[in-house]
DNA sequence: GACGAATAGTTCAAGCGTCAAGTAATTTGG
DNA sequence: CCAAATTACTTGACGCTTGAACTATTCGTC
């Protein structure tokens, strides 16, 4: 469906040198976000993508699957997460009153406050490594471009939070 | 020493949404990748990168050292993926001549029809999702804000194979 | 309202990546 | 020219992700 060997249109030699580049920007980039914040704060990014999407909505509290959702994962994988995060008391889990199928993370103290301390860490990396090096209008392009790929690659937008307006 | 807890300058709201959103293709992106080459060619997406890096160079032969520069991987990574690379016949390994130390990877044969079955296919993901959805304008500048910021993760750009021109 | 399909989540085995420790060869500096 | 440090790579233990299989609940519809 996706592969047509009869026609596989090569990219252009810039084209391949942008792609080669986002390639290695998709690879290294989250290797030191995850390092960055397991040095300081003993989470690795993904844990605390969970956590701080928790920390954004009102009652600290998602459903697994929403939460799945926001952060592009698995069902499997999060829940896998959530059990380590709840053993390490960041978080617990409460049955979802409205569907018995469902269960909702709730974020406690213990998980905001961990949030709130690794925070301002992760925000100087994204900051130093990300934004920063951009001007403004280039900011707006990249994020531009993004949203157009991603608009590919998650046509209903399901894994973008509903509380952030465009 | 990246963190600074007393001065977090917080994003503001577009930064943030830019980031999120980054985020999200940081995280889905590879995920399909992985996802297609799994599906049609038995391959990863690492795998078909280390192939691919073989395949572009005269001779066919890199040492392990800098074919994990190129891409991105631990040495150990790398060492782990070789071997099985080579037991399914994809490349092999000599001892290079001129230091004793190191190792090379050959692409075999095998190897070389692998990466030629699996391209066609790839290339048509990687248009159908980044490329086409783009106009060249919005690539060009998608590739200069990545160029910025892989100056910051990688400041030597060892990363960076030298085959490739500005 | 009952039966089949779909949804929500969990679990387990298999495979992969990471980190630390280890081997071997080479370079450096005294 | 030798010892210490560095480089190149490998290995093994551990933890995490994946995908398939499973349970439980709810939805759809006739």
């Amino acid at each position: 469906m996706t592969a047509d060997p009869e026609d596989p249109r090569w990219l252009t030699a810039e084209q391949r040198l942008a792609w080669l580049d986002m390639v290695r920007l998709l690879t290294r980039l989250p290797a030191i976000l995850d390092a960055q914040l397991e040095r300081d704060a003993g989470l690795s990014f993904f844990e605390y993508h969970v956590l701080s999407m928790l920390s954004e909505v009102p009652g600290h509290t998602l459903r697994l699957s929403r939460l799945a959702q926001l952060t592009s994962s698995s069902l499997s994988r999060l829940s896998n997460v959530v059990k380590r995060l709840e053993g390490r008391g960041l978080l617990r889990r409460e049955p979802d009153p409205d569907d018995g199928r469902a269960s909702r993370a709730v974020l406690t103290a213990a998980g905001t406050a961990a949030v709130e301390l690794a925070a301002p860490g992760h925000v100087t990396v994204v900051r130093e490594l990300v934004v920063d090096p951009l001007d403004p209008a280039q900011l707006s392009q990249l994020h531009a471009a993004h949203e157009r790929i991603l608009g590919r690659l998650d046509p209903a937008s399901a894994t973008r939070p509903e509380w952030l307006e465009t």
